[in-house]
DNA sequence: TAGATACATCGGAAAATATCGAAACATTAA
DNA sequence: TTAATGTTTCGATATTTTCCGATGTATCTA
């Protein structure tokens, strides 16, 4: 058995939701805390943290704590099951995450004491008019 | 574009479901029809019915119809994308799965007349002393 | 034609999931 | 210590999904 049928359902509930997909592929590029993504993707951080629980249970995305940030980042290749390894290529190549990745770059950029929840509005004010 | 990330979540639901992945997972060793799925998997022909209509908006499954009966089969590997065909793979593989498919031949080895609803009492008592 | 059979759809109640603000927790900096 | 900030958990509601019996439809056969 490779791991029950239950589980492997389990695994694939986890990428079968917009934000945790988009969420899956945009750390499919690199690392980001939990506050850059729930910038770059617009949505409430406490939305992030629950899709990234998720996505951690699933054993997709590996944590690291530094101070007071919590980076994220998808596992290492050679960890990939076939499965996660098309199911991130493909995702990655949607229109949609190109946009996302986009915005990371941008966010990246700005640093992030820029850029978490504090400066919120006014980081939201400098990306509009990229 | 590949499809869209809505549709790609679409798609992924469709097979994280257990019914749904197990459906796709029997027809993965080759075309039944409905009613002999809903045989082997014991469960009520609408339930199976309704598992292979979401397969079938996902793309995964083509039916022949052929007098009343429907015969469903997963799509020819030439179609499938990286990631149906790695998803098909792993979930051949589970023990659960395997235990479907031996129940499949045996149920193939009695044919059409003998397996669908009008016996069902009787073949099942058949096939519970194999 | 009437009856039987395979399959699909419907109905609708129960369970699961999504969503996001509010509150709690953890860490840092003043 | 106190205030600020990043993250998680909680609570409560809204929405979706699941499940299967009952009903409907198409096809075969007697």
């Amino acid at each position: 058995m490779t791991h029950g049928l239950r589980s492997m359902v389990e695994r694939l509930k986890a990428v079968s939701h917009p934000l945790r997909l988009r969420v899956l592929a945009l750390l499919g590029s690199g690392e980001l805390c939990v506050c850059q993504v729930a910038e770059v993707l617009q949505v409430p951080t406490s939305s992030v943290s629950e899709a990234l629980r998720e996505l951690r249970r699933a054993g997709f995305v590996n944590e690291r704590k530094e101070g007071r940030w919590v980076y994220v980042s998808v596992i290492p290749e050679t960890e990939m099951s076939p499965v996660l390894k098309g199911i991130l290529a493909e995702a990655m190549a949607l229109a949609e995450v190109h946009q996302d990745r986009d915005r990371a770059v941008d966010v990246k950029v700005l640093g992030i004491p820029a850029v978490c929840c504090k400066a919120e509005k006014t980081v939201k004010a400098e990306l509009s008019h990229v």
